[in-house]
DNA sequence: ATTGAAAGATGCCACTT
DNA sequence: AAGTGGCATCTTTCAAT
């Protein structure tokens, strides 16, 4: 899909704040709000807008710990990767899975409550999945910056 | 603030579509549409909830490359430090930077088009930074999971 | 926490550029 | 093709209980 310069502005503006009504949107773009309501409704039909979240505050709901996690296979065999892959996907504790260029296969965002919970993690849920060869993990100490906006 | 049952079953379907009306959430926790109302409100004022905002399909707005880099700094002076995290955080390819324990001080996640943009980012926005002592990319192959949904 | 009601937003239509 | 203005319906918001 083809988007245009409004459709650029209206996405950031949706990504800003989703909750925004049609009638501050038409006046930010200048358009009659039918125009804003179709152009979002197009975006949500083609797939250019996945969904509408709620961002909520980490340290407030007691998940402020965060862990990347180099994960190294022992194979990289198809069985072995796809059996990974689904296995890694239900841990809710793993926000972001990425497999990876270079020295390990997969990175993985860890989210939970304190160091205990991840050790918990770790020992009962992480390497007890089949085909983990080696895991590093790399402590956040502070969040400097993280946002969802990508700017168009 | 001390979330209920009921506080926690919202947080995770407004998690999952933002959208939904306060009937509809209603109907899912046996409440009347106003108590849930004023939850949300609550939750919002004290800052549990910090927004809303639109996902995007990143293949679909042309930024499905994304890289995390490593980066050290070559000293770890207060100076130094404040001065690479307020510059950091300006750039908005930089989705999310956290200063970690380990062999580096900062993970980026760098989001971009394509290797080309990357490369661009790379010298004449990134390496122009004060401070910083070196850098190590690594490229995501495959996103295997990427949700921003915290179970409670 | 609930009901009920006013104020406001959405979603759809016929029509215009 | 895409934009407008208006109207019916549904939602949000708030007062009273």
């Amino acid at each position: 899909m083809k988007l245009d310069t409004i459709d650029k502005k209206l996405l950031e503006l949706l990504q800003n704040d989703a909750k925004q009504t049609t009638k501050v949107l038409s006046l930010q773009l200048n358009l009659s709000k039918t125009a804003v309501y179709e152009r979002i409704r197009k975006l949500e039909k083609e797939g250019v807008i996945k969904g509408y979240t709620a961002l909520l505050d980490k340290k407030k709901i007691d998940k402020a710990f965060v862990v990347f996690c180099h994960v190294r296979l022992t194979q990289h065999t198809k069985e072995h990767v796809v059996g990974f892959e689904s296995d890694v996907i239900r841990l809710e504790e793993v926000l972001e899975c990425y497999h990876v260029s270079g020295d390990y296969d997969y990175i993985l965002k860890v989210n939970v409550a304190d160091m205990q919970a991840y050790r918990n993690f770790m020992t009962s849920k992480l390497t007890s999945l089949k085909h983990i060869g080696s895991t590093h993990s790399i402590f956040m100490i502070e969040e400097v910056k993280n946002t969802t906006v990508v700017e168009l």
